[in-house]
DNA sequence: ATAACTATTATAGTTATACTATAACAGTAT
DNA sequence: ATACTGTTATAGTATAACTATAATAGTTAT
């Protein structure tokens, strides 16, 4: 399974599964129409509770990532990628905030940028 | 006051005056050795609990932001940007959530590449 | 010194979030 | 049929994010 609880991290659970799926649909380890495991499945692996789990699959597809049928497992969108102002905005709004604490916490706005390149092109690369 | 609550914003109120603080001091209206106001004051003036303010002030003292002591105001730290590793590590493990977020939802990356210099280019100028 | 401001600490209560646990129900696939 | 699926319901625990009140203690101005 390609599903992991990171104890150091101190976010919920389900945010942590809901972030390591969108990483793999970005990388195109998971492509539209994959399949996801069962509820149950990932839950008994990861040793926590089915509804954790769904608590995740269901933001997932509120943000229109997943897809969920009565009796079938999830299965990645088809059609991702549906632009929104909102999502646009939020994406704004957080980057602002990650410059403030980053300028704040005292890494100069030089290395802020090399940081933010260096890995925007990585994605270029892959 | 320059400080606000956004009824809209569903991120918690002492979360939000954080992110107020950080930012006056990364603009330079707030400067080392600056008071804030009073937690009364403050949660007077925003309409709640005194607890609500302290709990802010006490994470912005946690990250060495501000400097708390028995009955004097917070004021801004004189020797801000201590780097921790800790903190570099955190901006780019956010970075990269930031970044999935945003090609996962559809914002191309060169359209990524361009919010974010533009964000960046800002700060420059001022 | 005392009054009026500060922060700090303690205690208690409310509401919401992030879970865990169990069970029943319903659709799907073999 | 049966063995998977997701869905819904109900209940409980622990923690976070507050609100409320009050007592204690240091600071500042008069």
């Amino acid at each position: 399974m390609f599903l992991s609880i990171n104890e150091d991290d101190n976010r919920p659970i389900y945010v942590q599964i809901i972030n390591q799926i969108k990483e793999q649909v970005r990388s195109g380890s998971l492509k539209p129409g994959d399949e996801l495991p069962s509820v149950r499945e990932a839950a008994d692996s990861l040793r926590i509770n089915m509804h954790t789990v769904r608590s995740a699959y269901l933001k997932l597809r509120d943000q229109g990532i997943i897809k969920l049928h009565l009796g079938r497992r999830a299965r990645i969108a088809q059609h991702l990628s549906q632009r929104h102002s909102n999502l646009e905005n939020d994406i704004k709004v957080r980057l602002k905030e990650l410059i403030t604490d980053a300028l704040v916490t005292g890494i100069p706005l030089d290395e802020l940028r090399k940081i933010i390149n260096r890995q925007l092109d990585q994605l270029n690369k892959e």
